[in-house]
DNA sequence: TATGAATGAGCGTTCATTCAT
DNA sequence: TATGAATGAACGCTCATTCAT
């Protein structure tokens, strides 16, 4: 009975979840509307918040998991050997990302969270990137004076600052993959000064 | 006439700031209520909104114009001579950036703006930001392999990051200047690799 | 369950009605306020908003009810035997629907919408009193060359010029009597032209 | 320099008038917004009032115009001798009155003022009306048991009968003829009952 | 007359969250 | 767990009208 009932729950739960990616895919992230979501899941709005703590919550999982599939394609390739296919690997991510000012706000509300014990999904996913840089970057031709670690924080520093500027009227999509090269270039790059 | 008329306009706009400011004082920014100011200013609320667009434009105002005092300040400064000279020069802005999450996320929503035609206070406060360091960075023992421009933004990226981590439970001021101090030693000090 | 939800929204709604109704004794349909309302109903101004969809649809099911009660009256009677009858008959309900500017307003907005289907209190009050008056009509010793529900309408037409006038400041509520009296005359009784 | 002050205020005046003419062949009668009648006179707000005593004053004249301008046009013609001819008379007036709820609201706060003192443009026209109609009553094959006047209120009442029903959304323009052309029968024509 | 900044009361709305059932 | 009515604090906005200059 307690596996029964348990088995309802998370199907409850995999419900809502559903419906909140079917509302995004309609409105938006920034759109979504807790009455919508319990609405096409066909449950109470109590419900919901038996479910996830608050809206926050249910964004953080949502968003984070997106980033999560992202890093787990991500880790699926070889270290890159330069900047550019750095840059490559790390794209599709930072496009999604930055597919909404929402999005990235949100995202932001959790980068430099990475170090710490707060447990979010999306804290986590700045964890596994800055794990995935800092084997990338032992594996590579980039700069060694300094930690890996420190080194793939300022690759985060570098994103975040790129991806800022998507919001610039001025910017666009071409300008994101232009700046981190010309970001991590001069960050990575072991160059004689 | 026009003269006359607009002199009260300015007074008008005058004390809406100032009333803003003595309620922030008093709640934190997060905390203004429209309402309390346009009560502490003896104004009509409809007055408010012949001045500000909205909340939010105000908000921009007035924050904008507290960075920019910090810049004032800045400018009148020497060119640091060293990574620790320059972190006690911008670390008195960033404090009051970082003096309440709701004050340091609506900065984020400017940052990388600078580059922008987009005008509004705090975004121009990014373009100054740079120009200052620029000016720094083109007169002191730091790195020229690149421009002082991409230099300048490098920074800009690394504050943003340090800052960040101060809305961390485990972080707290210290870190600030320390992280602060790391990133710009690694990414301003010409060492060899 | 559902029945008990439903309970406690009927009387949430009663309780809304019932403290607007105390409003209005107090200042007036012109003079209400929704925030008076909610004060006194002790319930939240959202609540209000998810009970009625602005203040004009509880100003018309107020009225609306009015009429209704005033109708329900009417109903009992005999049917009129003399024009004087029917108006002494129809003065209450056209003395509160002249109450007020506002709420002649209010219902002017709904006149001829007895032949709708448009359904609104007000509306179907019209449609009320129209068959109410067919019934008399037929019933009595009135003009009956042309069918009852025309008669009906006629007579309509008359009520609202009549009480039009009630506005004009060289009019008073005898006139209101006297006007019915000389249309309704020239209206229903079957003389010889 | 009398007259020439004058001879401004009229211009100004004439300036606020066409003004408003060209908003309402904008946005309507319902969509006038004093700013929009000012900026387009190219006048200051303050000068509006000082022309006009308020808002509806401007209305009224604006509406009361055109209804003379149909009146004018209606005196031209003969007196009819049928119903359907003194339909078709009034149709253009009554279709301009119906032209949109907002108008026919505001002119029914006049309907009734006929009778009155009350000097205001629109409650002018419902005398010039009823004047016009015991006219051609009196010259027509039509009911004479009763007197002019009261046969004119008569279609008067019957006339904003019709119009009213035209805000049903069940009623067109075919239908106020149609209405009207019953209505005047029944109230008009000499039948033995 | 003309100016136009200021008024100001109140409406409608929002929507995440709570809580009694 | 599930329900869903109720909460409630603000915000934004409206826009005719006033009044000091």
């Amino acid at each position: 009975m307690a596996r029964a009932a348990q088995k309802r729950t998370l199907e409850t739960r995999a419900r809502l979840v559903a419906a909140a990616n079917a509302v995004i895919d309609e409105v938006g992230y920034q759109g979504l509307r807790v009455e919508h979501v319990v609405l096409r899941a066909g449950v109470a709005k109590g419900t919901f918040f038996a479910h996830f703590r608050d809206k926050d919550a249910l964004m953080e999982l949502l968003i984070g998991s997106r980033i999560n599939t992202f890093l787990d394609q991500i880790e699926t390739l070889p270290a890159p050997q330069s900047v550019d296919d750095m840059t490559d690997a790390l794209m599709p991510m930072m496009q999604f990302m930055t597919c909404e000012r929402y999005v990235f706000d949100v995202i932001m509300r959790y980068s430099g969270a990475a170090a710490c014990e707060d447990i979010g999904t999306i804290a986590t996913t700045f964890g596994r990137q800055i794990d995935v840089m800092i084997s990338w970057l032992a594996d590579g031709p980039f700069r060694k004076d300094i930690s890996a670690e420190l080194l793939a924080e300022g690759v985060q520093a570098f994103s975040v600052q790129a991806m800022a500027l998507i919001f610039c009227a001025l910017h666009n999509e071409t300008d994101l993959r232009a700046r981190m090269t010309l970001y991590l270039n001069a960050w990575l790059t072991p160059a004689s000064w």
